[in-house]
RNA sequence: GCGGAUGUGGUGAAAUUGGUAGACACGCUAGACUUAGGAUCUAGUGCCGAGAGGUGUGCGGGUUCGAGUCCCUCCAUCCGCACCA
């Protein structure tokens, strides 16, 4: 009987999910793991071979941590709200809910067919209203809640309205944060406060809250109908589909997550994550340490304040830049100058922001006609507008220092303005050409700064500046509120309402506010979003419910927290169950989340965490990326103004144009002619040009893998051709799981014939058992323990592909020795089932154990004493080039093996006489000879 | 420009602490067997060379008895971020 994978997986698949074998439940009395995977958005195209490179890792580490005698928690879900299923429903009118639910279920057969041990019983959807009960309950804290920058956490919104009713607001206590540095806030006394109505006191307090309506500058993408968070807009453009995004003005809500940026930043040192992920969120949070300054306006009320990192070189200030959309523009332009600003303002704000980044090089701005004094010389500076200036950073406005900062150089290069040197540069250097913004040198030309060196000179001048009352040492951070508001169908409500244009939040106990029913999913005739359109759809029969939903990654943020107590219908997840499974111990996942949701879910979980709803202040402990899985895509090259196609290695003689060809009719680089001729209408008459041996080749090129490069394996056709555990050890067997790496069926024949070879070692030529009991031979308890030690090392340093040679060369070793022991083959099953398990509960049973239990044994324990050697055959090099082998006992001492070795005929072949300088010998590992 | 990662045979790769470079697998070559199976078995396979031997981990340098591994310089590819004051 050969291995028919076929009956035995299909076979297990159904076993497991009948006796429910990897349901697991709360043990106080075991250690828990918990291995997550990123939860899939469950597409129209199904799983290709790249997606379950994940899961099939964290599978394998969640059964070797059961074999471990850890307990397990591994669950799986779907993150089911989200754009394509909405774009598919207006395009076809099919509900979301409907489409969503059919993938699901392909997503569901997919995955069941690799025989994964994921406890479904914990499944979640972001789309259930049973789920986004709790999302909606967890954006009601965020309302209901403020930053205490007092206390350093968030806090009851209750607490802030003590605070107002009994100190007012004095913002120059500088302690209440806003989050928003660039809104003022009028101060108030405690009397005032309590004499505010309703309406004012909500207003105030809708600066403080951790979700508010707020008016921002939001990317706005038209083609989507849409705001779009920052993570969401890659260079300019959505980075869903790719359109046009611009900057806007709008009431959104939003997430206060700026409150959070130095713990942000701050908690990215416990964790165990890779170095360019945690480079990438410090970037995004980007905090810089420096100073806000303000500069009096001359000949009236007011002043520009600026952020700068760079103090020290206040003294070489030559002018002040704003930003275009900065507030104070307007009234700072002076009638001659008027019709000028306005006409750049205009252009620089009708500018899309891709526009704006394409061509950074081109230096524009203009002058207001305004100025503003220096605030320790007191000398008029000139205020100029530049869209080099950016809006959202700091405070909207820069003191220009050109001698000393490349921008401002180029733009007073480019307008003729003076550049004043207030640095001695440490080396050759010529001010001429360029700026010297090396953070070092000696202050010159600056009065109280004269002959400090950069770095004493900036907390000098920051000294000054604050004794003076100029401003203040200020650490701005690049990092912005988060836009929480999507004008969408498809996504959470935002659990709100609206009363005379105030909003009010729901109360916990009218959650959830569900999806209504739609007669479109698009925007009402007057730009409303689609929820506008539920007829009736209001709070208590009479107020507007809030229109926007919520983004995509609302429900990501915090599932790993749902998994632990899904089925908890009065609160998100219970006390017990978030103390016992705590933070995520493993997070396998793609690296393109670095700045989106792994921030998102990092900032929930410390306002959680805050709030005292859970124990722990980082979701994810470890995290490992997994590499892209490409695709090779196959290529046809079609003559230029023809319907001919020439083969590869003909294409220099012709003018082509290379088109995809789907990989399926492609084998080994030959063209399945009358196959593409079927494919698509329009090639069913080409002709074909092609090699000498009358076949067509095509040429490959190594891109991402995607349906519409028609170069998707998916692993439904491996699973069939070879099964699943071939396909989830040849996943492995590919490469480092970090890498990027081609997908290439080639080598799977490789994994699959060592499955069948281990076979071999169960059965005989017609499929009889030949396990035999009795005691191990020496020799195969060596490979047995070799592999133990290699397996569990392996496993421990997350190597995956070296643990599937490991077998391979186990299997290898023991049926050169005829090994069929019982003893050996047992532990060696054990060892197996993580990375095969339906190969491996099918030998399990075969050696005569209970069904379905070999998942529940011990890992087998390494024993040294049989890996004992009594002699080593040493290399033994000549200046350090190895050129032969020396059997020699391992009790030999330094000594007596440089004795033996010197003694030998090859060595003093290869001394050719001389006598070596020194010799190197490391008992048990080398021996060098020095000539 | 800044930051991160990666460079090893024809291919995917291994080498965990500085100690035999290329394990394991694909592919290829030659042979055996056969109930013709994407089977199995044997031998070979980094490059140059008939061979002895030489040479070899992106380039160049350094430390060391000994470097794929450590240090310096440079190059290439990929991925983030980027008028960030």
């Amino acid at each position: 009987m050969e291995y028919d994978f076929r009956e035995i997986e299909s076979r297990w698949q159904k076993f497991w999910a009948e006796n429910r074998t990897f349901k697991v439940d709360k043990e106080t009395d075991r250690k828990k793991y918990y291995v997550l995977d990123m939860f899939p958005y469950p597409s129209g195209a199904g799983l290709h071979v790249g997606h379950p490179l994940g899961y099939i890792a964290s599978d394998i580490f969640s059964r070797y941590k059961r074999l471990r005698g850890y307990n397990v928690l591994h669950p799986m879900g779907y993150d089911s709200f989200g754009l394509p299923a909405e774009q598919y429903a207006i395009q076809t009118g099919q509900h979301p809910a409907l489409t969503t639910e059919q993938n699901i279920a392909r997503y569901r057969q997919q995955m069941d067919q690799l025989g994964f041990c994921f406890d479904w019983n914990r499944e979640v959807r972001t789309s259930e209203p049973a789920y986004y009960r709790w999302t909606q309950w967890i954006f009601l804290e965020l309302f209901n809640s403020w930053y205490n920058p007092r206390t350093n956490r968030a806090e009851s919104i209750d607490s802030l309205i003590e605070i107002f009713s009994n100190e007012g607001l004095n913002l120059n206590a500088s302690d209440i944060l806003t989050g928003d540095i660039e809104k003022e806030l009028k101060t108030f006394s405690a009397t005032e406060w309590n004499a505010f109505t309703e309406v004012q006191k909500r207003e105030v307090l809708m600066y403080f809250r951790l979700a508010y309506l707020g008016e921002a500058y939001v990317n706005w993408c038209p083609a989507l109908g849409t705001v779009l968070a920052n993570d969401e807009v890659i260079n300019g453009v959505s980075e869903r589909g790719g359109h046009p995004v611009e900057r806007k003005l709008l009431k959104q809500w939003s997430m206060r997550i700026t409150a959070y940026a130095q713990r942000l930043l701050d908690g990215l040192d416990t964790l165990d994550w890779t170095d360019s992920i945690k480079e990438s969120q410090r970037n995004w949070i980007g905090r810089s340490e420096g100073a806000s300054l303000r500069f009096p306006i001359q000949d009236r009320e007011g002043s520009v304040e600026v952020f700068t990192t760079r103090p020290d070189t206040i003294f070489g200030v030559a002018f002040v830049t704003l930003a275009p959309e900065h507030e104070l523009v307007n009234s700072l332009t002076t009638d001659e100058q008027r019709a000028e600003v306005e006409a750049y303002v205009n252009t620089a704000k009708n500018r899309s922001e891709r526009e704006r980044m394409a061509d950074v090089n081109t230096i524009s701005g203009v002058f207001t006609g305004s100025y503003v004094s220096h605030p320790f010389t007191g000398q008029p500076v000139p205020i100029w507008v530049g869209d080099y200036v950016l809006v959202g950073y700091g405070t909207g406005a820069v003191m220009a220092v050109p001698a000393h900062d490349e921008r401002d150089y180029k733009f007073a290069k480019h307008f003729g303005l003076p550049i004043k040197q207030v640095i001695e540069p440490t080396r050759e250097f010529d001010l001429q050409k360029d700026a010297w913004t090396d953070k070092e040198g000696v202050l010159i030309n600056s009065e109280i700064l004269n002959g400090l060196e950069v770095k004493k000179a900036i907390p000098k001048a920051i000294e000054a500046i604050e004794e003076h009352g100029f401003g203040k040492k200020r650490i701005n951070y690049r990092l912005r509120d988060a836009v929480f508001g999507r004008q969408r169908y498809w996504g959470e409500p935002i659990p709100i309402y609206y009363k005379e244009g105030v909003p009010y939040a729901l109360s916990a106990d009218e959650l959830p506010l569900t999806l209504p029913e739609v007669d479109k999913y698009l925007p009402t005739e007057d730009g409303e979003p689609p929820l506008a359109r539920a007829s009736n759809w209001k709070y208590q029969g009479v107020y507007d419910y809030e229109h926007s939903t919520m983004p995509g990654w609302a429900g990501s943020s915090w599932y790993f927290l749902r998994y632990m107590d899904p089925q908890n219908t009065g609160t998100f997840a219970s006390n017990a169950d978030t103390a016992y499974w705590n933070q995520v111990d493993l997070y396998i996942g793609g690296a393109e989340h670095a700045t989106g949701h792994l921030l998102y879910a990092r900032f929930w979980t410390k306002v959680l965490f805050d709030l005292g709803h859970i124990p722990f202040q980082e979701p994810f402990q470890k995290m490992i990326n997994q590499g892209m899985i490409l695709g090779k895509s196959s290529f046809v090259y079609r003559i230029n103004g023809s319907n001919s196609f020439v083969t590869f290695s003909k294409k220099e003689e012709y003018q082509t144009t290379p088109i995809h060809a789907d990989i399926s009719l492609v084998d080994n680089g030959k063209l399945d002619i009358d196959g593409f001729r079927k494919w698509r209408s329009e090639f069913a008459e080409s002709e074909f040009i092609c090699e000498e041996d009358g076949s067509y080749l095509c040429g490959t090129e190594v891109e991402k893998m995607s349906k519409s490069k028609y170069n998707v394996q998916t692993p439904d056709e491996l699973v069939e051709k070879f099964g699943a555990d071939t396909l989830r050890m040849y996943e492995m067997f590919l490469g480092p799981l970090e890498q990027s790496k081609p997908w290439d069926t080639k080598g799977i024949n490789g994994v699959h014939n060592f499955l069948r070879k281990l076979w071999r070692l169960f059965h005989d030529q017609e499929g009889q058992i030949v396990v035999e009991n009795g005691e191990a031979p020496k020799e195969a308890l060596k490979t047995l323990h070799k592999t133990i030690k290699k397996m569990q090392d392996d496993l421990e340093r997350f190597s995956f592909n070296t643990g599937v040679s490991n077998f391979m060369i186990c299997v290898n070793e023991l049926s050169e020795q005829k090994c069929h022991n019982h003893l050996i083959l047992k532990e060696l099953v054990i060892m197996l089932s993580p990375y095969a398990p339906h190969i491996s509960e099918e030998l399990w049973v075969k050696l005569g154990y209970e069904s379905g239990t070999v998942g529940k044994q011990h890992f087998p324990a390494f024993n040294e004493s049989f890996l004992v050697e009594s002699s080593f055959a040493y290399p033994v090099s000549f200046n350090g080039k190895m050129r032969f082998k020396a059997e020699l006992s391992l009790d030999l001492n330094a000594d007596e093996v440089q004795k033996a070795i010197l003694s030998r005929e090859d060595t003093q072949k290869w001394l050719e006489g001389n006598a070596p300088k020194k010799v190197i010998v490391v008992p048990g590992k080398i021996v060098n000879i020095v000539m």
